[in-house]
RNA sequence: GGAGAGAUGGCCGAGUCGGCUGAAGGCGCUCGCCUGCUAAGCGAGUGUGGGGGGAAACCUCCACCGAGGGUUCGAAUCCCUCUCUCUCCGCCA
């Protein structure tokens, strides 16, 4: 959420970011209600001033036995205005609220001024497509005829793009699952934590997926709490409502987790494989930063996503999303796309974003300074470290062999219980 | 699921029969004094959000004692609803 002030001074600024962002918001409504708002506040101010100056003298005249009737009665009707005024100033006040809600981040003047995808910024590419001499096969093809992956049952079991692995495909990504984490705990300096996968419309609303994107979510019936569509959203709030001491910070936490999305106006995309799911598991990073250091922060954070890729050794590009393709909340995003050789593009794999104090503001998250009066807005990011499901599916397309095996990648062999070749062992 | 207790400022904790309590007291923190160093001591200050004024230091007003309603001239204090925490019982991985 922008500060209602800095809309109020920047009107022609947040139009132009939304422009950019090729979104609208009622601004002239916001500007309207803003102005109404105020004025009554300034009434209805001055009318509980006055009471209180009144009910203080009452509180004399009663204690020394004189008769207040009249001021009583008088109070009694300015009492009434206020409790009338108040309702509309809180009418008001929803109104800015929703529309606050709504409006998103301001980008960062370092992010590409663009109209879509297609504007996105191509900022590094490390390592080169990977190359076969046979004909390769897409991960599902693989998966598929080495048995590790059932498409067929998952279906059966729950419905399309749910994910049913087996054996060494089950081990697979649970080895991935714990090289990840294991890399960030010790070489990056990161916290492990096991958040809640269920949250409250609070949480989720700090962190911005709400209110504009419900549909995008799986709602609990008969309660207020969604299925996270990301760790982002519990671990982000992990700081709700607190204050953080400045040499603390910065906060570095990883998380797993399963992330829950109903890819709403998705269903032509990419319906084979694992590319697309209600349910994928993912290695989240969570950043809590001092303001003036979070662009310094999403940088190391980007480098400790592509810390993953490098070890696993699969080619991939680092891109800076344009302002027509960044998130909601964020100020300016990095996504990692990796190689995927049956494809012949690169598809993303990690999102590191910076929000700076927009998701701090909705959930109240500061930080004081010592020898200074007063709190600041700390600035939050986070970035995924990395997609599992994808990362299989990246190894499984990059490591393939001729004869339909997948090597292990050497990084991961320890965690495979030094397996050295996925093959069909039935 | 049943029974009970509670929620106050960065933290601990007091608030009587509703009215100089935005909130005692303590801790912590900041500044100053004092002291060979450290520790202790002394003095002053120290919540958040919002409106108005001022170039600014700052001044002023309003709101906030878990959340939301209600009663009242006036509510941290009384009433209602909800949320959360704790204890005991039951149940359960």
């Amino acid at each position: 959420m922008l500060e209602i002030k800095f809309v109020r001074q920047n009107l022609s600024l947040v139009q132009e970011a939304l422009k950019n962002r090729n979104t609208s918001a009622d601004l002239e409504i916001f500007q309207k209600s803003d102005e109404d708002r105020r004025e009554i506040l300034a009434q209805v101010e001055s009318l509980r001033h006055r009471r209180n100056v009144v009910s203080q003298q009452i509180a004399e005249m009663k204690k020394s036995g004189d008769d207040a009737d009249d001021l009583v009665k008088e109070m009694r009707e300015v009492g009434n205005t206020v409790k009338e005024l108040e309702n509309s100033m809180t009418k008001l006040g929803d109104v800015l609220r929703k529309l606050l809600l709504r409006i998103p981040n301001i980008p960062h003047n370092s992010t590409p001024i663009g109209k879509d995808e297609k504007d996105n910024r191509v900022v590094r590419v490390i390592g080169n497509p990977t190359n076969f001499d046979f004909e390769v096969k897409a991960h599902w093809d693989i998966g598929e005829d080495l048995k590790i992956l059932d498409f067929e049952r998952a279906s059966r079991i729950t419905g399309a793009r749910f994910p049913l692995y087996f054996g060494a495909g089950a081990k697979l990504e649970r080895s991935l699952i714990n090289f990840m984490i294991d890399i960030h705990t010790t070489k990056h300096g990161y916290k492990e934590v096991l958040p809640p996968f269920i949250v409250n419309r609070e949480s989720i609303t700090n962190t911005g997926q709400l209110p504009k994107f419900e549909e995008d979510l799986f709602k609990l019936q008969g309660w207020d709490f969604f299925l996270i569509p990301t760790a982002e959203v519990p671990v982000t709030n992990i700081h709700q409502n607190e204050i953080l001491d400045e040499d603390i910070l910065p906060v570095y936490y990883v998380a797993y987790s399963p992330c829950f999305r109903s890819e709403a106006g998705s269903y032509g995309k990419d319906t084979r494989g694992l590319i697309r799911q209600h349910q994928f598991n993912k290695i989240e990073m969570v950043k809590f930063s001092k303001p003036e250091n979070s662009y310094d922060e999403l940088e190391t954070l980007t480098d400790n996503a592509e810390t993953i890729l490098k070890a696993l050794e699969l080619p991939y590009r680092v891109i800076a999303l344009c302002t027509g393709d960044l998130g909601f909340s964020a100020a300016k995003t990095y996504d990692l796309e990796v190689w995927m050789p049956a494809q012949g593009v690169y598809r993303e794999i990690s999102s590191c974003s910076n929000f700076e104090d927009f998701q701090a503001r909705r959930g109240n998250i500061r930080l004081k300074r010592k020898g200074q009066k007063g709190t600041e807005l700390v600035h939050t990011l986070n970035g995924s470290g990395l997609a599992v499901g994808r990362t299989v599916a990246a190894i499984l397309e990059n490591y393939q062999q001729i004869d339909g095996s997948v090597k292990v990648p050497e990084a991961l062999k320890p965690y495979m219980g030094g397996m050295e070749v996925i093959r069909d062992e039935n």
